[in-house]
DNA sequence: TAAGGGAACTTGTACAAACAAGCGAGCCCT
DNA sequence: AGGGCTCGCTTGTTTGTACAAGTTCCCTTA
């Protein structure tokens, strides 16, 4: 069952997509709209927030909604996972654990995941043949038996793990920077050491908060880029100081 | 005159900020949150949407709310303004223009700005004394004469243009990668040419939908990364392809 | 002609009520 | 002891109403 509100969403943000309200136009009002659909006002302002969370509507009091941008923003699945990512934009894709083996946590790791120890996972990912990601990837002790009986070149850790052990993926945190390559990364990726790297380091939960992993996942420099919309009213995008001068 | 909902909202955010309810904790009901502060719980309900939608809190039909992080989440003010930014987080740092003149837009501009001739400025920032960041900026047509008025170690654009002539920047998109120093990053930023870069593409418009400026920012590595929280509900940072192999 | 003052429209805030849907704990039965 | 079920609690969805606040545009007035 969908909400109503999810339905009348989809329709407008199709009736974006598409064109019929071209960029810059002014979208109906409240009140037209919970004509059009037999719903209440409210029904309807729900629908529109969904939009402008997405960044595709403004939204200012007075004024008619005015329409951003008519480009889809992916989910938060296809955010978190690679391969759902991929998939969702037809890509074709690959992925191989490179190395795996238990060891203790960092004192970072120890923080998010607590003090047992975790499962390290280097996996290398291809992009249309060619390799683009690196991730090393630390899970929580509690998730270690299922991340272990996975095939090694399994094509989705988020689904099969979904599968075997009914993981959700629920929360994340991440951490986006540029780092050059180290000699490991370079040999795998295939790029000069030294060269540069989008990094973005993640942390993720399940629905009740319990800590799943710490990722530090490197993409090959013209490979991916990160994409935000944001207005003056909400956005959760935001700028950190990193540890040149600050020592975090 | 403040809302209520976001009084609430603050006074939340507070008791989660200052570890009343500490990370992983259970959040009051809704209806318990309702009696204590005398309101409908509808508007305790857009309280609690401020902080979820901030990812400082996690909801889930049936289960009580709990508490995701006690990060503050800046503003889409910092997001967009290096001296905001800078400011509220108690940095020293300043401005300077290295140069700027009129030329015709790129096709990209063009398609952004209009077909007029832009104002392309060139501006180094640094933080601690440290060159940190190198922006070229393209203003549309319209806004150039005011840009052009500004002095050149102005250290608020964003500010200056606010007070100046009355501009706001209200919406945003920002595409997030890495890329490797040219020989002019290099020597304003004193790198070595090669060396990774965060680079910040970014176009602004105002309410009205009126495009202002596209820029391409190029952070030093190390110097800032970008931070977001989401979860499987909503989250609009997304991943996209870069170049490399699909030519955009 | 230009400035000013509304009036109509549109979005934002707040309240109240009802039902749906999911979670969790405790209870009962085997 | 363990499994299954029910019941109460909690969040999600929807409707209706009323007023506040900001925008837009037209019309009046100087």
């Amino acid at each position: 069952m969908v909400a109503r509100y999810e339905r009348i969403a989809d329709e407008l943000r199709d009736e974006i997509l598409t064109g019929v309200h071209p960029v810059g136009a002014q979208l109906p009002s409240e009140a037209e709209l919970a004509e059009r659909h037999r719903a209440a006002r409210g029904t309807v302002r729900q629908a529109v927030a969904v939009l402008v969370a997405e960044g595709l509507v403004g939204s200012r009091q007075g004024a008619r909604r005015i329409v951003l941008g008519n480009a889809r923003s992916q989910s938060f699945a296809e955010l978190h996972s690679f391969a759902q990512w991929a998939r969702a934009n037809g890509y074709r894709f690959e992925g191989q654990v490179i190395r795996q083996h238990r060891r203790p946590p960092s004192a970072a790791e120890a923080a998010r995941l607590g003090p047992q120890e975790v499962l390290d996972v280097l996996r290398l990912r291809s992009l249309e043949g060619e390799p683009v990601l690196l991730e090393r990837t630390a899970y929580a002790h509690w998730i270690a038996p299922a991340v272990e009986a996975l095939p090694p070149e399994c094509e989705s850790v988020t689904e099969a793990l979904y599968d075997s052990a009914g993981l959700v993926f629920a929360y994340g945190e991440h951490l986006i920077d540029a780092v050059s390559a180290g000699a490991q990364d370079a040999r795998l990726l295939g790029v000069r050491r030294g060269s540069p790297l989008l990094r973005q380091r993640r942390a993720t939960t399940t629905y009740e908060g319990r800590p799943v992993e710490c990722s530090d996942d490197r993409y090959r420099a013209g490979s991916v880029a990160f994409s935000i919309r944001n207005s003056l009213g909400a956005n959760s995008l935001v700028r950190r100081a990193g540890d040149l001068h600050f020592g975090a």
